[in-house]
DNA sequence: CCACTCTGTCACCGAGCGGTGAATAACAAG
DNA sequence: CTTGTTATTCACCGCTCGGTGACAGAGTGG
């Protein structure tokens, strides 16, 4: 018969610790994926080493043998950006004829705005852009830019704006507001006193942007 | 008989050391100096206790009695901010009449934007707000839009937006655009491709603004 | 078997942080 | 001078951070 006792030393729970096995493909991923869901879920403030290691469950050492440290983490991160607007947001015109430049604007401003609020990721590093100038955020900041850049030239197609106005400052501004308000709405459910919580509310404000969108492009 | 080695103690460079008086208003001030200068200089992300009491030129241990800590001087801070509005933005029409809603909100987004490009420490603030949502960043936050909404209320006068328009959501679209567009230009002189380093870059975007605001209000 | 590489872990370092208890120095009142 | 109050500094704590060198073990080739 077995000793009440021996229950305290058998096995060493050896069916409960999830043996790690060797596979540095499966690390890398591990750790990256650690690093988005990471900076997605408790923002830029608390990024760092020890942090990512912790969520990835390995030693931070892995880290930088790896990806050479942060840096070469975050760019990982950046690299892995490329693809947001290619899967987050459709590329085709969703069924419509966009016969105008001011058409063209509205479905971009909803397609950009519906993106922005459902991407945690992409919303801790807009705020990251707009908080710090390291070379870290910097190369964050350019693979999305670059990729955002590409999305709307492809949706583009011919489609040229109206003389007289300068499209490119006014679509600057359009997508500034459309970043901020998402941003504002995220951490305190309104901007500029305009409530941003329920369904509704974003409704007001997409009935805004359009309105804006086409009282200038028609 | 002295010692040789005794001379490393002596007057122990009295004359250098500025002899610092006892006031506690001044010393309050100068914290608050501190913490602000510090705030607008280097931004929340070292914006500490260490750090202010650094600027200050005094021991941690003055801002925990005076303050209660770095909540209350954070807090301090907001009411200081309850006149930056009054202070730095005009609050007449600077000789024009504002005759239509539309005169109104032209006027004040240029105001606006003007005041925040100015204001290291505002825009700190903001960039703060959205990354952000402790209880310190919310009475700022607080603070900010109160002091905001009262200059806005004031310099509508008897002014009404046309009908069959969402102003209050319009108006949170612009404001947000200026936000977020001078928060993008004071880190990288640049927002979605848009230049904006030098006064031409302003000019278009003021104009761009201008137009958005008279496209949708006439 | 050995020797070697590759993956992963551990222990430690110095520095900075927020926070606290006790000492010290200037002034005021008696 | 003595006593007490108030402004200011100092010394220290525990903790976390980024970073590094050494080590353990699995796999692989001879």
């Amino acid at each position: 018969m077995v000793p009440a006792n021996a229950a305290v030393k058998i096995p060493l729970e050896m069916p409960v610790v999830e043996k790690r096995v060797r596979n540095r493909a499966a690390t890398e991923q591990a750790i990256l994926d650690a690093a988005k869901r990471l900076l997605a879920e408790e923002g830029f403030q608390n990024f760092g080493i020890n942090a990512v290691a912790r969520g990835a469950g390995c030693d931070k050492q892995l880290i930088y043998r790896y990806y050479g440290g942060l840096n070469g983490l975050v760019e990982a991160i950046g690299t892995d950006l490329g693809s947001w607007v290619t899967d987050r947001i459709p590329d085709d015109t969703g069924g419509m004829f966009l016969l105008t430049y001011g058409d063209l604007m509205e479905r971009l401003s909803m397609l950009f705005l519906d993106a922005l609020r459902a991407d945690p990721l992409m919303r801790r590093i807009v705020a990251w852009e707009v908080s710090e100038n390291s070379e870290q955020v910097r190369r964050l900041s350019e693979a999305r830019s670059k990729a955002l850049a590409g999305w709307i030239e492809r949706m583009r197609g011919s489609l040229v704006p109206p003389k007289g106005v300068d499209a490119q400052a006014v679509n600057a501004m359009i997508f500034a507001a459309i970043q901020h308000i998402v941003l504002a709405a995220a951490v305190s459910d309104q901007c500029a006193g305009l409530a941003l919580k329920n369904g509704k509310d974003w409704e007001k404000a997409a009935t805004a942007l359009k309105r804006i969108v086409r009282g200038v492009y028609g």
